[in-house]
RNA sequence: GGACGGGUGGCCGAGCGGUUAAUGGCAACAGGCUGUAAACCUGUCGCUCCUUGGAGCUACGGAGGUUCGAAUCCUCCCCCGUCCA
C-alpha cells in the first residue's frame, strides 16, 4: 500500500458525513476537502505562497492532459517531480484526463485501448492509455493519481452509459494492473483511484461501483457529475454508490460544486471534492460571499465601500472595497483576478471549515438545515 | 479671404439612392460559467405601445429641393480640421 492512509475521527448520525485526516507524504489533509484546481502546475491568479501560506491550501489538483501536452512528464520527473517543480510543498492530486474526453469532445478519439486527442497548442495527436496516464502521473510525483476514465456528456442513453461505464471499467483495472506490477518493481509514492461512471443511471453506477471495489484502492472517486444534469440528479447519482463505496477510503466527487452543494455531497459521503468554479467565477466576476454571490459588475456596487464580504477575513476583503474590484475588474486589471480568487477560495475553505466543525460537534444536520434556507445571491 | 477634407445613434467609426433603426469596435446594462480549449462566452443597447410577433413615432449638423423613395444627389446656411494667403 503507498503511503496514504485514511482516518475518520467523526461521524454525523443522521447523515452519510464524516471528519477525517488523510495522511499523504505531502502533509495531512482535514476531511472533508475542498481542492483548488490548478490545471497546469497552477492556481491561476495566486501564487503557492499565497495557496498554501495565507489560505492554508493542504491539497490541489493539476491535470495530466494539459501537464502531458506541455511541458511533458519527462521535462518535470526530470526537474524533480510537480512539487519541486511548481514549488508546491503540500499534497497534489492529479486529474487523468478524464474530463477532457468530455470538454475536448470535439478533437477526440475513444477506443477499447484509450483516447487520442489532437493537441490544441500544435495539432499534434497524443495517445493516452491507462497505463501511459499512470507513467505520467507517477512521473509528475502525485500524491493521488485517477485512472483514465470517460466523463460522458449528458444526456446519453442508457446503452451508450452502459458501454462507457464497461470501457471505464476495463481503463481502471488495466491501469491497476499496470500500477500493481510497477508498485512491485519499486515503491510508489502515489495512490491510485478508480472513478465510479455510468452516466445519471443509478444501476449501471452500483454495477461499477461493486466492481471497482475488488480493486482494493485507498480511495475511490464518483465521477461523471455536473455535466449539465438537473442538481437533484448529481445528488442522487451519487447516493446510489455510497453504501457500496468502503467507508474506510476517501470518496472524491469530482468536479463539484456550487457553495450550497458542498455540505449536500459530505452529507452523502463524501470527503474530496474540486470544482472550477471558485477560480473560474472569480475571474469572470462572481464573488461567492457568505450572505450569498456578488456579481461584481453590476452598477450597484459602483460606488460600494463595503468589502465583498463583511465575514471573510481574508486579505481581499480586509483591505478593499467592493467599488474598488469592480473597478479593476471593468478596467480589465489582472490585480482584480489575483484579489477576487484569493476570496473566493478563501470562502470555499471556510466553507469546509464550517462543515467539518458542524460534523465534529454534531451539529451538522442543523448546519444543513441553515444552508438550505439560505437565498444563492446577495440581497 | 481662398483650396481641399469633414460633420452618422453615449464615444469612435462604416455606409454614399431602396433589402438601413442604420455594419464594426468601445462604453453601458444584464445573464451564464461545476474533475479549466475560459482574465471567457451570451444577450440587450433611439422612443412609445402591445403577448411572442409586431405596430407606431423620431433619427445621420440646419433649412429647402430633386426623386415613387435620401444618411446617401442638388442649393444655401452653420460648425470643425488641414493647407495657402
Amino acid at each position: 500500500m503507498p503511503s496514504l492512509k485514511f482516518e475518520i475521527v467523526a461521524e454525523c448520525p443522521h447523515t452519510r458525513a464524516r471528519a477525517g485526516l488523510l495522511h499523504t507524504a505531502h502533509g495531512t489533509i482535514e476531511t472533508p476537502v475542498f481542492m483548488p484546481v490548478g490545471t497546469q502546475a497552477t492556481v491561476k491568479g495566486l501564487t503557492q505562497r499565497d495557496l498554501a501560506g495565507d489560505l492554508g491550501v493542504k491539497i490541489l489538483l493539476a491535470n495530466t492532459y494539459h501537464l502531458y501536452v506541455r511541458p511533458g512528464p519527462e521535462l518535470i520527473r526530470g526537474l524533480g517531480g510537480l512539487h519541486r517543480f511548481m514549488s508546491w510543498p503540500n499534497a497534489i492530486l492529479t486529474d487523468s484526463g478524464g474530463y477532457q474526453v468530455f470538454s475536448l469532445r470535439g478533437i477526440r478519439k475513444i477506443s477499447q485501448h484509450g483516447v487520442v486527442f489532437q493537441s490544441r497548442l500544435d495539432g499534434a495527436l497524443h495517445t493516452f492509455t491507462p497505463q501511459s496516464t499512470v507513467d505520467a502521473q507517477l512521473a509528475f510525483g502525485s500524491d493521488i493519481l485517477m485512472v483514465l476514465d470517460e466523463c460522458p456528456e449528458y444526456p446519453v442513453s442508457h446503452e451508450y452509459a452502459r458501454e462507457s461505464m464497461h470501457r471505464t471499467l476495463a481503463w481502471a483495472r488495466a491501469a491497476f494492473a499496470h500500477y500493481r506490477l510497477l508498485e512491485q518493481q519499486s515503491p510508489v509514492a502515489g495512490a491510485l483511484f478508480p472513478i465510479v461512471q455510468g452516466s445519471m443511471f443509478a444501476d449501471l453506477r452500483r454495477q461499477c461501483a461493486e466492481d471497482l471495489v475488488a480493486l482494493d484502492a485507498s480511495g475511490y472517486a464518483v465521477g461523471g457529475l455536473s455535466v449539465g444534469e438537473p442538481r437533484p440528479l448529481s445528488l442522487e447519482m451519487v447516493e446510489s454508490t455510497e453504501t457500496i463505496l468502503p467507508r474506510s477510503r476517501p470518496r472524491y466527487a469530482m468536479g463539484v460544486g456550487m457553495p450550497a452543494e458542498l455540505p449536500e455531497y459530505v452529507a452523502r459521503g463524501i470527503d474530496m471534492m474540486d470544482c472550477v468554479l471558485p477560480t473560474r467565477n472569480a475571474r469572470n466576476g462572481c464573488l461567492f460571499t457568505s450572505a450569498g454571490r456578488v456579481i461584481i459588475k453590476q452598477a450597484r456596487y459602483r460606488d460600494d465601500s463595503r468589502p465583498v464580504d463583511e465575514n471573510c477575513r481574508c486579505y481581499t476583503c480586509n483591505e478593499y472595497s467592493r467599488a474598488y474590484l469592480r473597478h479593476l475588474f471593468l478596467s480589465g486589471e489582472i490585480l482584480y483576478a489575483a484579489l477576487a480568487t484569493r476570496h473566493n477560495i478563501q470562502r470555499y475553505l471556510d466553507i469546509m471549515r464550517e462543515i467539518r466543525q458542524a460534523i465534529m460537534s454534531g451539529e451538522f444536520p442543523e448546519y444543513l438545515k441553515t444552508v438550505r434556507s439560505a437565498s444563492p445571491d446577495v440581497d
